[in-house]
DNA sequence: AAGAGGCCCTGATAGC
DNA sequence: TGCTATCAGGGCCTCT
């Protein structure tokens, strides 16, 4: 699910919802996520403010006012949700909270403020849910990341000189976070697909025009799969529940076999395997 | 240094 | 119905 578009959906909506409110207590349903969370985590967070909600690559970040964060990572299948307090019975003044869209299972961390529940799930366990001390700290977590797509680091310049000596193909690059930093499995695909670049391409082969259309096209994919909400591919939801529109657009990722939506291309989508990850590409138009 | 491959984990689906 | 095998949006680690 969880790629730079996504991980933005995320970051825009729980933003709204929860920003300047209080923690008032942290429920830990499970410690072992990919890094275990400390048995004090939640005297950790008790009574931190939310001063904003960041995103870098697909890193979730929630700022507290005392400059210390919460470093969220979703790993391939984590999902933030938000339920809200509703009255029961204003007689008794009970009060439940509820959400039909909510998972039963794997529920590992709850966030409880005064109105409303932020809780992660995540089958997998392949993400996390930290504490980060202060800003040096979190500097520290981002230092072998590339540019994000979408920055002006990801330029020209930069590209050829990073590709100036790799012989490994551009589509391993696309999903290196070493080298650009947020652009997943399915996003890569789709990024070479309307470069017209072929996924085997050796990187230091690539023309200076290649590369400067895989920088345009990653920003316009990435921008659009914004707009559009996110992915919904299996079970991506933004935190209300609703399914992104994104996948409806996707012209290559799980396209094998059909036939390729380029105008007047009559090629065929094909899937291959690159390091061990689905790769999609039309054996026609894409050189 | 760069690149290949294995591993962490659960769930959905396909095939027998 | 129930087994088994395979694959899934990520990233870290080790080995060569």
């Amino acid at each position: 699910m969880p790629e730079l578009p996504e991980v933005e959906i995320v970051k825009q909506s729980l933003s709204k919802k929860i920003k300047y409110k209080k923690i008032q207590k942290t429920i830990i349903r499970n410690r072992n996520l990919r890094f275990k969370i400390p048995s004090n985590f939640d005297e950790l967070l008790r009574n931190k403010v939310i001063k904003k909600v960041t995103r870098f690559s697909k890193y979730l970040i929630l700022n507290f006012s005392d400059k210390s964060f919460c470093l969220i990572h979703l790993g391939m299948s984590g999902t933030i949700h938000l339920i809200q307090k509703n009255i029961l019975n204003k007689n008794t003044n009970t009060s439940f909270y509820n959400s039909p869209q909510l998972p039963k299972k794997h529920n590992h961390v709850i966030l409880q403020f005064k109105d409303l529940r932020v809780i992660y799930n995540d089958p997998r366990r392949f993400g996390f849910f930290t504490y980060i001390r202060n800003e040096k700290e979190l500097k520290s977590k981002f230092r072998n990341l590339g540019p994000e797509p979408l920055s002006k680091k990801f330029n020209i310049k930069y590209l050829l000189k990073y590709f100036s000596n790799k012989k490994k193909n551009i589509k391993s690059f696309l999903i290196d976070q070493k080298f650009v930093s947020g652009i997943g499995n399915i996003y890569a695909s789709e990024i070479l697909f309307s470069s017209k670049i072929h996924p085997k391409k050796i990187a230091m082969k690539l023309s200076k025009n290649d590369c400067k259309r895989i920088i345009h096209f990653s920003k316009i994919v990435l921008n659009n799969a914004i707009k559009k909400g996110g992915s919904s591919i299996r079970d991506f939801k933004n935190i209300s529940g609703n399914d992104g529109n994104f996948q409806k657009e996707f012209k290559v990722y799980q396209r094998q076999n059909l036939n390729c939506l380029r105008m007047k291309c009559e090629g065929t989508i094909k899937k291959i395997f690159l390091t061990n990850r689905s790769t999609f590409f039309c054996n026609t138009c894409q050189k």
